[in-house]
DNA sequence: CAGTGGTCTAGACCACATG
DNA sequence: ATGTGGTCTAGACCACTGG
């Protein structure tokens, strides 16, 4: 063995681009072509190392990187996979969430996780304009778009503004439904927020992801047409699987 | 040698966790409960090796782990820095960018990275209804606000719109300026998208961050007060660093 | 200059899935 | 049983920073 173990080969010193950077743009490109399709299986690591003549420490650093980027998919003691291209919603902010996605042709199922009475938090408070402590109904639902859970959502309303909310909305799993059974025909958007976050526990069992996945999360406030706050409402959605459109003037 | 290069106390069974993770977690709590402040360097890789009688391959597991939430920073040739806590601009999408920010009491500085003439790509045309191919400026600008590197932006108008825009750039680094000497006073959000992605080599790059590093995304268009589209713009922010606001109605 | 993180070689053992 | 990815050891050279 020489004293050296890099390679014998020093490289051209005009290409500074490094062996696992090439390699990834490589394969993003080979994914990107089509040359490696959807669900594809990648060449195991070992035979990646044979091609590029690197080691298989370089070969997971391209890898790493294409699957921090989501292209790729890696199952233990199966090989690396190509992902599927992901699937994003267009969620438009005038109109009602069914609307948004139900008009793109996907089928959306709801299924309620939680109803329940709570006292409402400090931020809660705040952006409905009541007292902390108030009693909030709370409900928690996710959303299944094309067969996968898509979208989890928590919503908080003043419990006096509803009495009758459990009865209802048991019929058909339907907010508006609620409001309207309870005088509020018309209501509307009076702020929506969005920012990113790691996925905690609960986020990640629901959503199918890991503790700690990026997440995509909007907070939304509506108000009756009286200028009445009703709702305080949270979804969380994968990172990928999301764009936000407003219109604006 | 012995012909195995394993840890010959092959551990206990019981503890399943792997190396790399209980460092992880040492370090994160250490860090969570202030015994290592803000800004604070960690001890050398090296260090941090013979601390937990790991190869610097193990440490670095670790290391990346946090880096990629964003707890620490590592800088070539001089050492891995406790971040502090995320900070989080409130982007309000009534307002000007500068004002978002400067009235949270942040310096801004805005470094231009390339202003450049290029065909319209066909996305970019569709936004700004105009053929594919058509020339545009193009500008690359990072946002460096309190000193760290926050937001990279790029923009694109008709170039034939604005015969005069390096000269007026150069001068002071403002679009709205440019703007303004080519008639253009007023001018409004057409309307905004915001979805989460993953850094490329380039965002990366300018945003210290690794490939593949969760971000934010946002693209808004601007029209004149005639209804011309004059602008799409794109930004790219780190996961955690930015909320967006959007009032509504 | 010495020290640091960034990258890489050349092996190894393990848990897991069944190409 | 074989092959896969997940993890690890024990070194090495490089570019960069100014501890």
């Amino acid at each position: 063995m020489s004293p050296s173990h890099q390679n014998p080969i020093p490289a051209q010193k005009e290409n500074k681009l490094p062996p696992w950077l090439s390699i990834y743009r490589t394969l993003k490109s080979e994914i990107l072509t089509d040359e490696l399709a959807d669900d594809d299986r990648l060449p195991s690591e070992k035979q990646l190392c044979s091609r590029f003549s690197v080691t298989r420490m370089t070969v997971r650093r391209a890898l790493d990187a294409l699957q921090r980027e989501g292209l790729v998919t890696a199952r233990k003691g199966s090989g690396v996979y190509v992902n599927a291209k992901p699937t994003c919603y267009e969620i438009n902010s005038g109109r009602r969430f069914i609307e948004n996605v139900a008009t793109h042709g996907y089928s959306v199922e709801t299924k309620t996780l939680s109803v329940s009475r709570v006292s409402a938090r400090a931020d809660i408070a705040e952006k409905l304009g009541i007292k902390r402590g108030t009693r909030l109904v709370a409900i928690k639902r996710i959303r299944i778009i094309g067969g996968k859970p898509a979208f989890l959502n928590f919503k908080w309303m003043p419990a006096k503004r509803f009495p009758n909310f459990n009865k209802i909305y048991k019929i058909n799993q339907s907010v508006s439904q609620v409001y309207g059974e309870h005088g509020i025909e018309e209501y509307h958007r009076v702020e929506t927020r969005v920012s990113g976050g790691r996925a905690t526990d609960d986020e990640a069992r629901h959503l199918q992801l890991e503790v700690g996945a990026p997440l995509i999360r909007s907070q939304s406030l509506n108000s009756d047409s009286d200028g009445n706050r009703i709702e305080f409402s949270q979804g969380s959605w994968p990172l990928d699987s999301v764009e936000f459109i407003f219109p604006q003037d």
